[in-house]
DNA sequence: TTAAGGGTTCCATCTACTGGAAGGTCAAGA
DNA sequence: TCTTGACCTTCCAGTAGATGGAACCCTTAA
């Protein structure tokens, strides 16, 4: 049984992740000691190795809720675990969509600033007045 | 001279940013009316527009005001915009990498699940013990 | 006994807004 | 003149996911 600066090692959260991660019941301690110190059994520190890996991926702290659910449920689907990571890698997909538009951009008017110690600037005069804004 | 619904409509901002960005300084209305609403005069419906753009690339705020005060120092140097530019595109690259390595970590475990009703599902085992974590 | 190094709670802060309540202002119509 | 509705104002709370710090309690070894 692990108190709270055990199970962030063991886990490896920061300790106030890990407070936080009971405060919103996302991996609450299997109990307290008498003085009220949250304790850790084996089970919630791998509970809490999950979580931190699911959010290394990006899933949200609800997405991660129910991923833990499936992971504790044993007679889960693995449809519904499919679905999840779906849903995430459709979200990942639209955000690297949209940062590839910005990076193609961004990185033509950095290419035709010449960068001295003029003012003319392709990249403030696009931003005052982009060439084409509504299509 | 627009009060703020106008400037809103007029720069393409929700009403409430507006305010919001004359809260915090970054764009502030030209004066007041007598019943103290906001007033806003061209150059700042320019500004606000400026700052539309400049939050569309994903500069941050401080970015914005970076770049507002150089699109409104007539003398500034190229130089200063296109090094606020590139740190942002090194961001964004950096970002592209992040959010790459994330997709095809997760594309690889989602493609290796089944996906029906039985409980095996390579995603919450590599959530649960990744096959490479040290490296 | 005391000091170090745990632990606890609660509040504030970060980013960039957004929503809503309570209340003042303004122009038009009855 | 009164009212109605659409404006405007300020202030407070909340979003996601923590993180930092203050004030205070517990434990243990010297």
């Amino acid at each position: 049984m692990l108190n709270v600066g055990a199970a962030a090692k063991a886990s490896g959260l920061p300790k106030k992740t890990v407070r936080y991660y009971a405060d919103i019941g996302l991996v609450e301690p299997s109990g307290r000691s008498e003085a009220g110190y949250r304790v850790y059994a084996e089970a919630e520190i791998q509970k809490l190795i999950f979580a931190r890996r699911a959010r290394a991926f990006g899933f949200s702290i609800d997405a991660c809720r129910e991923l833990l659910d499936l992971y504790t449920d044993t007679s889960r689907s693995s449809a519904d675990v499919k679905r999840i990571a779906e849903r995430r890698l459709g979200e990942l997909y639209a955000k690297m969509r949209d940062l590839q538009a910005l990076c193609d951009e961004l990185s033509i008017l950095v290419e035709a600033c010449r960068g001295d110690d003029r003012p003319d600037c392709p990249i403030i005069t696009t931003l005052a007045a982009p060439p084409r804004e509504g299509g």
